[in-house]
DNA sequence: AGTATGAATGAACAAACATTCATTTAATGA
DNA sequence: TCATTAAATGAATGTTTGTTCATTCATACT
């Protein structure tokens, strides 16, 4: 008497049929899914299993396309880093500098946008700032990017001093305080969602701006 | 023939001898330690092991005085809230408001205070706010904490516009950029030392207020 | 069609983890 | 001085973790 009545097929809930795909593919694949587990679960608690199961793969396919668990981690800072100062310097590098008043709220528009702004990428972000005080390749990330970032808005705010002759502004102060700002905007937008919108948002760091640059911001 | 030759004293590395101390005593010494561990290890690599040793006690502890860990990250959390809230309500708090400008002057020598601004309570700060997103515990007692800062600050602002008759002035707007400005001014005194000192941040906050009320800042 | 290649899988493993609790011992009062 | 109480300890436990690797199988080439 036999006791398995369906030796062929017993059940198929899904055939989970295997894929091949390239490398870079997986890679992306896996970053994404890491950025979503950070975004909903927090990073101390963002495991292989989580991060792979995720991703609709196996558990040992983060270990083959990144050498690690750390490396992986590494790459998704990396990516989202990346991802951010390739926006900034589509818009701070173009030397030509075709308007300054145009060129100011258009960093005040891609810096509150909705691409920037939606909470997985803030949440990543914020998750390795906080770590990186005990890690110093993520310090190296964050501060390199950073220091573009302050470098390239430094360079704007002295070309819009000069162009608008205004009296008693100095351009690294007032970067280092939009930075920090847009900085802070962000975390009240991550923390507080309540309390401050993506709108409240964009109107306090236009404020700032008219403050200092009256004849180039409306 | 005995193996053993001393079997009463083998080596003395230093006598541990117990203590016994009083509940509120060992959780402050706890909540300490954690402090540290995080400021030097991140939140995720922060283990009970790391956290007992630091504090020169024994594994077990922890469990002993806080149920769990997760209630020793939560108290720890709370305390440091608790610490920058005493001290921002110390300011803010008293209805005799002596002079306004000098209260202003007095939040800004707080916010930038060397008791405020040391990595070690930075950097759990943020720590947590990274993992805002994921714990709801850590977001009720952080956006509780900040929801308090912002209806102060607000409450000052406004009694300041209307003492100068400031006009076009939205209190609301300027509180929220103003500790937007503070807490963006944090992280970077926390993840970038090199490219910012505690001085240059409290001129950077100095302006802003100074923009916002220049009869009540010199 | 047959074969070779290496991407994909997931069971298995060792290390690290929070938590438990029997035992030890300092502190207190009789 | 001895008995009582409870704080403190750390070995032991069960769970979870990142990582490994023998096996499977989709794909491309002959």
């Amino acid at each position: 008497m036999p006791t398995s009545q369906t030796p062929t097929t017993i059940e198929q809930p899904e055939k989970k049929r295997r894929q091949v795909r390239p490398r870079s593919e997986r890679r992306q694949q896996l970053i994404d899914a890491t950025i979503r587990c950070i975004a909903a679960h927090g990073l101390s608690a963002t495991t292989m299993q989580l991060v792979t199961r995720e991703a609709g793969l196996s558990l040992g396919i983060a270990n083959l396309h990144f050498r690690s668990k750390e490396n992986l981690l590494t790459e998704t800072l990396r990516h989202v880093t990346r991802e951010y100062n390739e926006g900034l310097l589509g818009i701070l590098a173009n030397d030509s500098l075709p308007s300054l008043a145009a060129t100011l709220e258009q960093l005040l528009d891609f810096q509150l946008s909705r691409g920037v702004t939606q909470r997985q990428k803030m949440a990543v972000w914020f998750a390795y700032y906080g770590e990186a005080g005990a890690r110093p390749v993520y310090q190296t990330i964050c501060s390199a990017s950073d220091r573009l970032a302050a470098r390239k808005t430094e360079a704007l705010f002295e070309a819009i001093i000069s162009d608008g002759q205004y009296r008693d502004r100095d351009a690294r102060q007032l970067a280092t305080g939009y930075l920090a700002l847009i900085d802070g905007l962000w975390l009240s937008l991550l923390v507080a969602p309540r309390d401050l919108n993506k709108t409240r948002a964009k109107a306090v760091a236009r404020a700032y701006l008219q403050q200092a640059f009256p004849k180039h911001i409306a």
